[in-house]
DNA sequence: GTTAGCACTCATCTTGTCTGAGTGCTAACG
DNA sequence: CGTTAGCACTCAGACAAGATGAGTGCTAAC
């Protein structure tokens, strides 16, 4: 038996957990052992991979869900075949052309650009696509703009480096002339030409101790009315085809579907989840309890940040169930993740 | 037999199907004649209400699921009951607090409010809430501005009255410098002053024709920057607490939740339903396939419209399956929909 | 016109049986 | 010694047969 080596199974072992990953993917079924002799030419009886099985079920790596049933990999299952076993293709030229043009269609508009892409990973992967819109903060400041609405309601307009716009209604102490703004708006755009907009708050908040400013009621003024304007807004969230779980046999129970989707109408835990691969490099993989999240049980997430030149901007992905077609979907991930990068890089 | 009066049914019939219809949306169930004499307090006997039964449903007021069930209101029968039988209660004052208190938080940005209008809708009734903001095009144009942000890569900023803002990114012929820019600006800002947006396009290619225009190439650039910038945006629609439909139980079965969510997924359709009821005033109520939608089978849509001042800007109400408590949620939107209205007035 | 009574219908629940896929174990095999 | 055939065993799921009971429509009496 395979009990000689603490750490890695044998050859065959793996051959055989890999033969059960890959039809559960397809049928959704427990897999028994006959299943796995017949369906994916192993030389083996169907006794000898019940002995393979036992042992791999003691290691973890398979449950069955009832007695006579089959057998059904779990969470360490997909890891392992997803660090292991897994080949990962390359995206076939078609699709690839495909992805392409759905993105000649949809203007240059960063956020157009982000739910098509949502849409795009939906359709493409038949699971769920997600995109977590760039932060406000981490774009570059590029404009600054007050618009008078009415009386003291000021429309106050960011716009970033990469075209990102982030607007608040503001009520000022009392009623400004068009050209004060226009002045307020020259005054910030000059001080915060080409900050990273992470640091503007705290140029404001420097600016605002400056003895010369003091004394210019209409800078102070400007000042506090940009500092209003600067707030961190929750980050956006796209997330397209939720109706593609419905699909999957495994969420077909009414239970399951009402907790899945409790889970993505809270929206900040999805966040905070996407918020930790925003820093890893390339295509990160969560597997049902790896997303750390309980009402994710049963769905992994594949997901890839994308970026302008050095900068990191956000996360794409795709979710789907952990028995999900991981070999079709990496490739996707990446190759689109790649793309958005590419699209948004002249910015 | 109340055959004599063709329209029309007696005080007694009415009695007994608003007694049903009560029964109905409380318990889910189809309900026997049994059940109407006991929890209703009527002074007879099932036999008769059998008789009185049998009646409303040769009248289309009625249908049995299977012989031995009880009956089960039709369409219809809401229809005549929301028309002819419910007392619209007023909303509660506590109620009415609670809601009220939820917009001291919400700043006063639009975007914000109908966002949280939405969420306070599901939240009050306990069914879907639903908000369509306004139309770009009915506002009221206020501010042009385009910014560079990089060669030739330009963010047009259209800014309406209300503090709505519209961004294009357009990329133009060639590069232009900030000064053009801002000369741009100011002279789209002189013509389009005041405008309703939806005639700015108009009024841009009348310009166009303009002979002064035509010998200065940067206000020909101009129009033409301008032109592209308006563009109908598809409206946008806030949708909110769609699980609470899940716990409805004539929603349990997975079929009918799909369809729904189907319907959900693709808001063309929903838009146009309540682009039907923008025109109208006050709460407005679709029933079943009164919605002309099928997916929507077995769920009804109240609706009001909310304005500033006398400018209907866009719709807000509630989706809840049609045996839904009327009584309650029609006070809720109304009282809503004059709420935001207020909200939205000083603009 | 109203009601009691009664035969009837039919979804739903319960129970029991059967089936078949799949297992674990043991003993024989190469 | 690993592999395999054989076999007894388990158990979910399908199916059929009652039993239940809520509710009906009709008829005849009040």
């Amino acid at each position: 038996m395979g009990y000689g080596m603490r750490e890695g199974l044998s050859e065959r072992n793996k051959k055989i957990l890999e033969a059960i990953i890959e039809d559960y993917i397809v049928t959704a079924e427990p897999v028994g052992s006959r299943a796995v002799t017949r369906r994916h030419g192993l030389t083996l009886s169907p006794a000898t991979v019940r002995n393979v099985m036992a042992d791999l079920e003691e290691m973890g790596f398979l449950t069955s869900p009832h007695t006579s049933a089959g057998r059904v990999p779990t969470d360490k299952a997909y890891r392992f075949y997803v660090d292991s076993l897994l080949a990962v293709g390359t995206i076939d030229k078609a699709e690839r052309e495909r992805i392409r043009k759905r993105y000649s269609l949809a203007g240059r508009d960063i956020g157009a650009v982000l739910h098509e892409t949502s849409k795009l990973l939906s359709s493409v992967s038949h699971y769920m696509g997600i995109v977590l819109a760039p932060r406000f903060s981490s774009t570059i400041f590029r404009h600054f703009e007050f618009v008078k609405l009415s009386g003291r309601r000021i429309l106050a307009i960011l716009v970033a480096q990469n075209g990102t716009v982030q607007n608040k209604l503001i009520e000022s102490a009392e009623e400004l002339s068009a050209d004060d703004l226009v002045r307020m708006s020259n005054y910030l755009n000059e001080l915060l030409e080409g900050l990273p907009v992470s640091e503007v708050r705290a140029k404001i908040l420097a600016e605002m101790q400056n003895e010369k400013v003091l004394y210019d009621a209409l800078l102070t003024r400007a000042l506090k009315l940009s500092e209003q304007t600067i707030e961190e807004g929750g980050a956006q969230i796209f997330i397209e085809g939720q109706t593609n779980i419905f699909e999957q046999p495994e969420f077909t129970d009414v239970r399951r579907m009402k907790e899945v989707f409790r889970a993505f109408e809270e929206k900040s835990q999805l966040i905070h989840l996407l918020d930790r691969s925003l820093s890893a490099e390339g295509v990160q993989i969560f597997i049902g309890a790896e997303t750390r999240l309980n009402q994710m049980e049963g769905l992994s997430v594949i997901t890839s940040p994308y970026l302008s030149g050095k900068n990191t901007l956000g996360v794409l992905g795709v979710i789907g169930p952990t028995r999900m077609g991981y070999g079709k979907v990496i490739p996707i991930v990446d190759y689109t993740a790649k793309l958005v990068s590419r699209l948004l890089e002249e910015e």
